[in-house]
DNA sequence: ATGGTAGAATGTCTA
């Protein structure tokens, strides 16, 4: 099974490439982040077309995430347990689905803007309640197949940038964030892509202003957290730069797990 | 040509 996650950017914006890249990639199940929009907003004829089924949460223009399957897509949850609220919402940032007998979780972690804005003590309240909801699952069934799969906003070391000291005093890169994803870790799930690509420069995320993809000039804060039994199952990774590429798509590439369960 | 995109409530926030 083939199992990616991507951050698109408006779904409507981007059906197009959406669909493009689920036929070259021959995708199964796909989490996507930034789908900007509200589910009846959607017109999903073109992916139900090609055997896929969806789910989706968003609630106004901002944030947004969705699953699409074409191997299952079962006992669909809104949200975590506990989730923190901002401005007392509790904004569309996880949805899971049951997909080809693995627990998918698509995330958009929330950004946090400036270290100093309520934003960012939001995003790690929001890290320590999906790292608390894993643990929790994990004790239940340390063998359950679970994927963490998102935008999770931080970069867990110096090497996932392209240059540290252009992000000194800035978010995604605090040791306070960095923690968080450590402490993910130690809850028993790994990013299963970092087994397969850790040279230096593989990023997932480059900045549409100033170029950044033209310039090699990116991040990586895209995941898929699995669980042990994911991880062990996992046969390969890649990172679509290739979509990246493309005019008119995503800031964000896709990342592409196999795995054989 | 000092650098500065893109998407969403069409105006300004979010990333």
């Amino acid at each position: 099974m083939r199992i990616a996650s991507w951050n698109i950017n408006s779904l409507r914006a981007r059906m197009g490439r959406l669909l493009d890249v689920l036929d070259t990639r021959q995708i199964d199940a796909i989490a996507l982040q930034e789908i900007k929009a509200k589910p009846e907003q959607l017109d999903l004829a073109e992916l139900e077309a090609r055997g896929y089924e969806v789910a989706a949460h968003g609630l106004n223009q901002w944030n947004g995430v969705a699953i699409v399957s074409r191997v299952g897509l079962e006992d669909v949850e809104i949200g975590l347990p506990d989730m923190p609220e901002y401005d007392g919402v509790a904004e569309a940032r996880a949805i899971t689905a049951t997909v080809g007998g693995v627990r998918l979780t698509s995330l958009y972690i929330p950004n946090g803007r400036e270290i100093d804005h309520a934003h960012y003590d939001y995003k790690l309240e929001f890290l320590d309640c999906l790292t608390e909801h894993g643990r929790s699952l994990l004790a239940k069934n340390p063998s359950a197949p679970i994927v963490f799969a998102g935008d999770f906003n931080v970069a867990p070391t110096d090497a996932d940038v392209w240059d540290p000291s252009f992000f000194e005093g800035k978010t995604h890169v605090t040791p306070p964030e960095r923690r968080r994803i450590r402490a993910l870790e130690e809850a028993g799930f790994r990013d299963a892509t970092r087994d397969w690509l850790d040279a230096p420069g593989t990023f997932t995320y480059w900045d549409y202003t100033s170029r950044r993809f033209q310039k090699k000039q990116g991040m990586r804060i895209d995941f898929l957290f699995s669980s042990p039994a994911v991880h062990e199952a996992a046969t390969g990774a890649m990172i679509d730069t290739e979509e990246r590429a493309q005019k008119g798509t995503s800031d964000h590439a896709p990342i592409i797990l196999d795995v054989s369960l």
